[in-house]
DNA sequence: CTGGCGGGTGGCACCGAGTGCCGCTTAGCG
DNA sequence: CGCTAAGCGGCACTCGGTGCCACCCGCCAG
C-alpha cells in the first residue's frame, strides 16, 4: 500500500473518531508510520488529506463536457456530470465519510469551494463556447457558479438521506439539472 | 474613531499596500495602536477584518424576504437583493478594495462561503416557503444556493468592471435573476 | 570493491495565527 | 477613599505550515 493511501486511509478513520479538529498532524503522520515533514510532502494541507480525490474529478469533468454535442450547456453539463459521477457501490461508504467532514467541518467545506473554482471555470468557458459568447459575459460566469451550486446542494442532499445509493444520486443530479434548464419561475 | 473601525480601516490599507499574507496581526494591531492581544478581541480572525460587515447584510437580506409579497422566490430574492445592496456613492471605492481581496486571496474566498452559508439557507427556507414545499426539499436546497451563486457571479462581473456605479450592479442583478427565472436552456 | 550521485526521508528550528491565563489600569460607585 | 468590574495587553503555549540540511539507500561508473 502506498504511502498516500495508507495516510489517507488512517487519516479518515482518525477524523472519524476523533474529529477533525483534535486531531493533530503529528498524530497523522505517527499514525501512518512516517514523520511529521513526511507527511507534508505528501498532503499540502490537513485539509487536503479529506478533500485529495474529489477533484482529480476535475480532469475528467472537462474531458467529458469536451466529448459533449449540441449548443446547449445545460444538457452537456448533465450529461458529464452523469458520467463523472459514476460511483461503484463499495465506493459510497467513503464518498459518505468525506461528505459528512465536509458538511460539518466549515475549514473544509471553505476549502473544498475553492477547488471548485476551477470547475466553474470550465463550465463557464464551455458554456460560452456553446452559446457563442465570451466567457467572461455574465451569464456564461453565472451560468459556471450556478452549475456547481446546484452540484453541491445535490450531494449535500444525497448525504442527508442515509440509505441513498448511486442510482439516487443519479436521480438528484438530473431533478437539479431540470431545474436549472426550465429556470425557477 | 472606535477602535475596531479603526482597526479595520488602517488592516485595508495595509493589505492593499503589501498584500494579505505579508501582514501580520502584529503589524494590524501596532498600526492601530492596540495589543495584539486585543486585535482578536475585536476581530475573531484576520480574515473578519475584510470580511467583517459584507454579512451584516444578512439580517437585512431576511427581512427584505419577509417583506416580499407573491408566491415566486425569484422575484422575492430579486426584490430583495436589490433593496439590500443599495450602496451610496461613497461606498463604492471601499467595496471595491474588498471584493478585490476576497477575489484574489483564496482563504478570503474560502472563509466568505462559509459566511454564505446562512444566506443560502434563508433563501431556501424562503423558498419553500413560497412554493409551498419542505425547506429540506431538493428544488429549495438548489434555489439557495443557486441565488447565492449568481451573487457571486454578479459581484465578481461588477468588480471586473473599473469603472461600474451602483447602476451597473443593479443591470447586473437584474441580468443573472433573468437568467436564473427563465432558466439556461 | 569503492566512491560519488540522487531521491526519499525526517529531524530541527522557525514563523505566524489563535487561545488561555493573569496582572494591570481605569472608570464608576457606594 | 476604597471596591469592583470591565477592557486591555503581556506572556506563554499549541498547532499548522515551511526552509534547511543531514542521513539513508539504491544505483551506476571507475
Amino acid at each position: 500500500m502506498p504511502v498516500a493511501q495508507r495516510l489517507e486511509h488512517v487519516a479518515l478513520e482518525l477524523f472519524a473518531t476523533q474529529g477533525f479538529d483534535e486531531t493533530t498532524v503529528d498524530e497523522l503522520a505517527a499514525a501512518g508510520g512516517v514523520g511529521r515533514r513526511t507527511f507534508f510532502r505528501y498532503f499540502p494541507t490537513k485539509l487536503d488529506v479529506v478533500l485529495g480525490e474529489l477533484d482529480e474529478g476535475l480532469a475528467g469533468l472537462v474531458l467529458a463536457l469536451g466529448e459533449q454535442p449540441g449548443d446547449d450547456p445545460v444538457a452537456a453539463a448533465r450529461a458529464a456530470f452523469l458520467a463523472v459521477n459514476r460511483y461503484a457501490d463499495v465506493e459510497l461508504p467513503a464518498l459518505r465519510r468525506r461528505l459528512g467532514l465536509i458538511e460539518d467541518v466549515p475549514e473544509l467545506a471553505a476549502r473544498a469551494t475553492v477547488r471548485y473554482r476551477d470547475w466553474e471555470s470550465a463550465l463557464a468557458a464551455d458554456a460560452a463556447r456553446r452559446w457563442d459568447v465570451d466567457a467572461a459575459s455574465l451569464r456564461a460566469q453565472v451560468f459556471g457558479r450556478v452549475v456547481v451550486a446546484a452540484m453541491r446542494a445535490v450531494f449535500s442532499a444525497w448525504h442527508a438521506r442515509p440509505e441513498a445509493d448511486a442510482d439516487a444520486l443519479g436521480a438528484l443530479v438530473d431533478e437539479a439539472f431540470d431545474a436549472l434548464a426550465r429556470g425557477f419561475s
